[in-house]
RNA sequence: GGGGUGUUGGUGGAAUUGGUUACCACGCCGCCCUCUCAAGGCGGAGGCUACGGGUUCGAUCCCCGUACACCCUACCA
């Protein structure tokens, strides 16, 4: 039985590569009939909030993604991921080292000072197996600990030979022993590493195939040390290509923002279905030529062939609003809006408007027809649930805004529509029975009576009754917003001219 | 400094395990439709498949090199 698991650590948002990476092992154990397990990787206390693992549910939830078992909690682990170190050592396959602790600068210069110390190393002939205390007896080792010495647990990197493992995506992955140095696996405070805890949670949970970002994959060798070292049966591995931003480098909310973060596509009007599916093509792509796919055909397209090797740019502009993200996950959203089956659509449809302050029962009881009609007609120009609450509020509300450019070009460019839309509010109160076909023939025969175009008429109409300057066919529109507040609403426009 | 991975039009991806004019989607431009804006239909621009060598009758595909990008290299995760 395969058994995989997401364990995103509760730093800050769920990030869309992390969401990415739920999606693909979520989508691999249903296709193969698995387990789909959850960990939460709080170990970094500093760093790891309460909000974010609320963040990580949330997101799951909304993506579709249900996991099975208990969900993992690694900082609950710790003792085990100790006890594991220390019967490392009693196994002569680690070793406590009692160099003193090093101060480290700050993040940023973190790659600075590796490649300082590598470049210092190699000048003085010191390789990665020339710890001092490497090969001091377990005795000794074991007095100075118990005299309150400090030390740090690290493993015994093999020597000679190399590691190998087959990636099921990227292939047979080869490193030399000699480029690994021997990890530390306990930290001076006792304080478990997070490849130690990985391995040891991943044993404990029964992970059969790890499937996750390529930023682990040059760290996979030495987690297989560690898992031959424990004497554990070593998991398939599987690497995801990253999502780069735009300019080609890492997706980061300090840089950009809330496009990274995957609760602002359930804020911003995803629906989950199109977002997941856009999420699905970032990095994998199905055999055929079909795109949109709902969750139980990507279910049963899935495959890690498909995965590619090359990162994927998650292409948006931070400069222009209306490509505030990827240009084909908001297509791919407003496909979903207007082609989606209605009752499909209907709870996220429900949710927005209820949020919006829009929301009435009677629109699933005896305005059913009416709101069903009206959903169809503004959904086809939609790109998120937001446009039904903002763009389509007039729709359901009297109290919409009216677009100022909009009133400009449709109502006062014409001062003559000051006389002519109560002169229509009055035809359009007359049509008998009310529908778009009656009210098509009202404005045009009160057009060709006032002597101007019908194209005025309706344009005006729309701002007025809509606030808007585009939307659907306004004949089809009268007939959504009816007869009374129809007049009412072309009235109250002729006052504002 | 070392190691790893990658590179197909602006973006996401194809191309029967080398075979004629490199395909699809998003985006962009135009036309049709038209009361606006979309949607839809039709059409178009945009690629010396990173660059340089090789192997071959023939290379997007195989090999080598270069460049660039990203990742790892930490008593971070």
């Amino acid at each position: 039985m395969i058994r995989v698991r997401f364990a995103p650590s509760p730093t800050g948002y769920l990030h869309i590569g992390a969401a990415r990476s739920a999606l693909f092992n979520w989508l691999y154990a249903r296709r193969e009939g698995g387990k789909f397990l959850l960990r939460i990787e709080d170990t970094d206390l500093q760093r790891s909030t309460d909000e974010s693992t609320r963040s990580i549910f949330e997101g799951l939830q909304w993506l579709g993604l249900d996991y099975d078992e208990e969900v993992v909690f690694q900082s609950a682990n710790a003792d085990q991921h100790r006890a594991a170190a220390v019967q490392l050592v009693d196994e002569d396959k680690a070793y406590r080292d009692f160099t003193p602790k090093e101060e480290r600068g700050g993040d940023a210069n973190v790659k600075q000072e590796i490649a300082k110390r590598a470049r210092r190393d190699a000048d003085e002939g010191v390789d990665h197996r020339s710890n001092p205390y490497r090969e001091l007896p377990l005795e000794e080792s074991k007095q100075r600990a118990a005299d309150g010495e400090l030390f740090a647990v690290r493993l015994k990197v093999p020597r000679e030979g190399r590691s190998v493992f087959e990636d099921g995506v990227f292939g047979t992955q080869e490193r030399d022993y000699a480029e690994i140095e021997d990890l530390v696996l306990l930290r001076s405070d006792g304080h478990p590493l997070y490849n130690l805890s990985v391995v040891c949670d991943d044993i404990a949970m029964q992970i059969t195939d790890v499937i996750r970002g390529q930023d682990h994959l040059t760290n996979t060798h030495k987690q297989v040390l560690i898992y031959e070292a424990l004497g554990a049966p070593i998991p398939r591995f599987a690497h995801l290509p990253l999502i780069l931003a735009p300019n080609k480098g890492k997706l980061s909310k300090r840089k950009h923002g809330a496009v990274v973060s995957l609760t602002t596509y359930r804020d911003r009007g995803f629906l989950p279905e199109a977002f997941r599916n856009a999420l699905a093509l970032l990095g994998w792509s199905p055999e055929g030529e079909q795109e949109i796919m709902p969750l139980d055909e990507l279910r049963e397209k899935f495959s890690l062939k498909g995965v590619h090797h090359s990162p994927a740019v998650f292409n948006f502009s931070e400069s222009d609003p209306r490509q505030w993200t990827d240009q084909k996950a908001l297509w791919m959203n407003a496909e979903y809006i207007r082609t989606m089956p209605l009752d499909e659509l209907l709870p996220a449809l429900r949710a927005e408007l209820k949020a919006a302050g829009l929301w009435r029962p009677e629109y699933e009881t005896s305005e059913h027809k009416w709101f069903e009609k009206t959903i169809n007609l503004i959904r086809e120009r939609f790109y998120t649930l937001k446009d039904f609450s903002g763009q389509g509020r007039a729709y359901f509300a009297d109290d919409f805004e009216f677009d100022a450019a909009a009133v400009a070009k449709n109502l006062k460019k014409e001062p003559r529509l000051k006389e002519l839309l109560p002169g229509l509010a009055g035809q359009i109160e007359q049509a008998e029975p009310f529908n778009a076909e009656t009210a098509e023939a009202a404005l045009r025969h009160f057009a060709e009576a006032a002597g101007v175009k019908a194209a005025l008429l309706i344009n005006a109409s729309r701002t007025a009754l809509t606030g808007q300057a585009v939307g659907p066919s306004m004949f089809e529109v009268f007939d959504i917003i009816g007869r009374e507040c129809s007049a009412r609403r072309l009235r109250a426009a002729a006052e504002m001219i």
